[in-house]
DNA sequence: ACTTAAACCGACTGCTTGGTCGGTTTATTT
DNA sequence: AAATAAACCGACCAAGCAGTCGGTTTAAGT
C-alpha cells in the first residue's frame, strides 16, 4: 500500500481521537498517552508523526477544528437568500446538533479559547484566527442582505456579528448539561425577535 | 489577638491568590504549590486549613466567586424602576470593568464551566447553581417588568433571560484579546436593539 | 531473497504534581 | 514561667507527565 496513505490514516486517526479526549477532558488534562491508550498506539508512532503535544494540538485545529467551523457556521450562511434566514436554519442546525450529540464537537472553539487565554499564545493565536474568519463571513453575509433590501440600511453590520457571535459561544456554553433542548427552543425564538427588530421595516403604507 | 482573626485572614489570603492564578491560569494548571509561592507559605499551612485542593476551589467558589456575581449582576437589577434600563446600566458596569481591569474575575464562571464541564460533576454541580440563581433573577425581574408595563406582555421572560445570559457569557469570552472596548460598544448598542423590540410598543395614536 | 527505510514499540529519564507527616514556631492561658 | 494547642514548616512519597532513544516490525523496491 502507499505509504504516505498509511501515514494519514494514522495521523488522521490520532488526531480524530486527540481532538474527542481534548474536547472532552481539556487540553491540558489530557496526556498523549491517554491519546495513545485509547488507539493502542505506543509513544514512538507519536513522536515520529509529531514533534510535540502543542504541534500535534495546532494541527488538529488547522485540520479538524477549522473544516468542521466552516462546514458548520461559515458554508450554510453563503448564498444569496435574506441572510437572516440562513443565519437562523445555520444556528438552529448547528444546535440541534449539539443537542442530540455531544461530541459533535461543535464549538469545541470557546472551550479552548478560554483554556488557553493567557497561557499559550501561539495557540491563541490560531483560535482567535478562527473566530476572524467566522466574524469576517458575517460582516459580508449582513452587508449583502444590507445591499439587498432584507436587512435595515441603519443597522452596524460588525455590531450584529459580534452580538450573534456572542450569542451563540454562549448559549453553547449554557446548554451545556442543562436542559439543552428547551434552552436550544427558547434561544432560536428570541434570536428570531431580534432579527425582526433590524430587517427593513414595511413602508407604513 | 483572636486566634480565629488570624485563621480566617490566612484562609481568606489564600483563597483571593488561589482565585487570581485559576483565574489566570486555570484550575488543572496551577499547582498548589504556585498558590503557595505567590504567598510565601508552605504546604503544611495550605493543609492545615483545607482539606484538598478540590475542597479548597468549593470554598472559593462559594465565598468570593458567588458574592461576585452577587454584587456585579444581581444586586444591580433589583428594583423598580425599568428593569431593562436596570439590566442596560448592569452589563454596562460589569462590562467595563472587564475591560479595564483584567483581574476583575467579572466573569470566572464561563471560564470554570468549561474547565469542569463533564470532568468533575461535584464541581460542576456549584458552578451550575450560580447560573441558575442568576437566571431565577432575570426572570422575575423580566416578569416585574411585564407587569409595570415595561415590556411587552407577550414576551416569554424565560426566554429574554436565557437570551441575556448567553449574549453576556459569549461577549466576555470573546472580548478576551480582541479589541475588548470596541466590542464592548458594538455589543451595548445591539443589546440595546433588541430591548427596543420587547419593549412595551407605543401605542399607534 | 535481500536491502532499505518508514512505521512503530516500550522502557527509561527528568520533572512536576497532590498530598503526608513529624517536627518547630507562635501566641494565649494559667 | 510553664503548659498547651493552633498555625505553620519543608522534606518526602507515589503517581503522572512530556519527551527520548535504541531497538523491532512491516512493507515496498530491486
Amino acid at each position: 500500500m502507499d505509504k504516505n496513505l498509511k501515514r494519514m490514516a494514522t495521523m488522521q486517526r490520532m488526531q480524530v481521537t486527540g481532538l474527542e479526549l481534548f474536547y472532552k477532558k481539556g487540553y491540558y488534562n489530557t496526556s498523549v498517552d491517554d491519546i495513545l491508550k485509547e488507539l493502542s498506539l505506543s509513544k514512538g508512532a507519536f513522536y515520529y508523526h509529531f514533534s510535540s503535544k502543542e504541534d500535534f494540538f495546532i494541527q488538529i485545529v488547522e485540520n479538524l477544528v477549522v473544516r468542521k467551523i466552516y462546514s458548520m457556521l461559515i458554508e450554510p450562511i453563503e448564498g444569496h437568500e435574506n441572510p437572516l434566514d440562513l443565519i437562523t436554519n445555520c444556528f438552529e442546525d448547528a444546535l440541534e446538533t449539539a443537542v442530540h450529540n455531544e461530541l459533535d464537537y461543535g464549538f469545541v472553539l470557546s472551550n479552548f479559547i478560554n483554556e488557553f487565554n493567557g497561557r499559550n499564545p501561539k495557540i491563541m493565536k490560531h483560535l482567535s484566527d478562527i473566530l476572524k474568519i467566522w466574524e469576517v463571513n458575517l460582516v459580508s453575509s449582513i452587508q449583502k442582505g444590507k445591499f439587498n433590501g432584507h436587512i435595515d440600511r441603519h443597522v452596524d453590520a460588525e455590531g450584529v456579528a459580534i452580538y450573534l457571535m456572542s450569542s451563540y459561544v454562549g448559549i453553547r456554553t449554557l446548554m451545556v448539561e442543562m436542559a439543552p433542548s428547551a434552552r436550544k427552543y427558547r434561544f432560536m425564538t428570541q434570536l428570531r425577535q431580534y432579527f425582526k427588530s433590524i430587517q427593513t421595516k414595511p413602508q407604513t403604507v
